[in-house]
DNA sequence: CTCAAAATTAAGCATATGCTTAATATTATA
DNA sequence: TATAATATTAAGCATATGCTTAATTTTGAG
């Protein structure tokens, strides 16, 4: 791993911090360069354009969230408790993972332009990845039965509202697993 | 209800649409003034700046939440279900109410400036009425008991994400009030 | 109709923004 | 050490932005 490869994670990693903070409008390149600490002449010789810093950071985050509900199917049992369980865990042991988390849930609406809108989609996808989890739950006896895609979003907005607290106030103490299972899963 | 009026009504509602496209640093006055159809001359005739726009907003819908969830307290019984099944019809019947609580949850974490730190903690405060909501609704025995900030989060995850995908997707059915609370409370 | 108040616009100033370009510093390799 | 590639900066261009100012149109009461 080359210096200048080191440089371009350092710089997503400011942009991030920067877009989470301001979304995409409010992020201006200048400032992304100033708090890494670089001229913005230098931020455009790593990427073509403002645009994508954003969507290098979207595809990183489709990685993350594929990654994050793979090995979740893989569990045995629990298929549901043992996702929330982990994402839980991720966010209280890797701020960057809680950053990327929130930062994919602002996306999903933000379309820059019209041109970019299958990168848009394919993070919209990222989160459909959720609709198979909870059905495989309530498969699984984990979860009442019910219209799976009220079901879903109650849980992902369960989870990003967690999520984002633990983002913005570090401090936040994370709920046990189960007390949020508690609130949607059937009486064992 | 004179001509100024009016239209100061009208800008607020085309700087509404804007600031839950793009967001507050997004959103150009000169936009806001296009879209309403005037110059942005007249936007500072009656706004005395982009700022002062954005927190007349915040305000108007700490005032739109305030009446909601007060409305839902003097309900005899199935606080919560009656809470929620307001919103739902709400967001069925009046679009303007969609947007407005979407906004509002999107300014929760959007301090401006940290002169305006009250203003945006009194819209904080408003998402807190919702927690003596879910204690409520845990005492009268709709949900099963436990933490209460979680559930709260849940159900406030769960009620805006749907919200949400109604604002951004006119046509999204929305769920059944008893599918959602199927999910969340206890079986009778 | 008169004319003052209110509504509205056009033009522009100062600054911020996305991005380019040419030059300089640093690094690595032969 | 010499030299080519890489990393980095400083300066600036064109445009967008927040907001002001002076002028013009529209409105409504007497």
């Amino acid at each position: 791993m080359d210096k200048g490869d080191n440089r371009k994670k350092q710089l997503l990693q400011v942009a991030l911090d920067v877009f989470i903070e301001k979304g995409y409008y409010g992020t201006s390149t200048r400032e992304i360069a100033r708090r890494a600490g670089v001229s913005s002449g230098l931020l455009f010789h790593y990427f073509s354009n403002k645009e994508s810093i954003y969507l290098e950071l979207i595809k990183l985050g489709v990685e993350e969230m594929k990654i994050n509900t793979e090995s979740a199917m893989e569990a045995p049992c629990e298929y549901l408790y043992q996702t929330i369980k982990s994402i839980f865990e991720q966010l209280e042991s890797n701020p960057s993972f809680g950053k990327m988390f929130v930062f994919m849930d602002s996306v999903q609406y933000t379309a820059v332009h019209d041109k970019e809108i299958e990168l848009f989609l394919k993070s919209v996808d990222i989160c459909r990845q959720w609709v198979p989890v909870i059905i495989e739950g309530q498969r699984r006896g984990e979860f009442r039965a019910g219209n799976s895609h009220s079901l879903c979003v109650a849980v992902l907005g369960a989870v990003q509202g967690i999520a984002q607290e633990k983002v913005r106030i570090p401090d936040t103490p994370l709920p046990k697993t189960e007390w949020l299972m508690d609130m949607i899963v059937i009486d064992n």
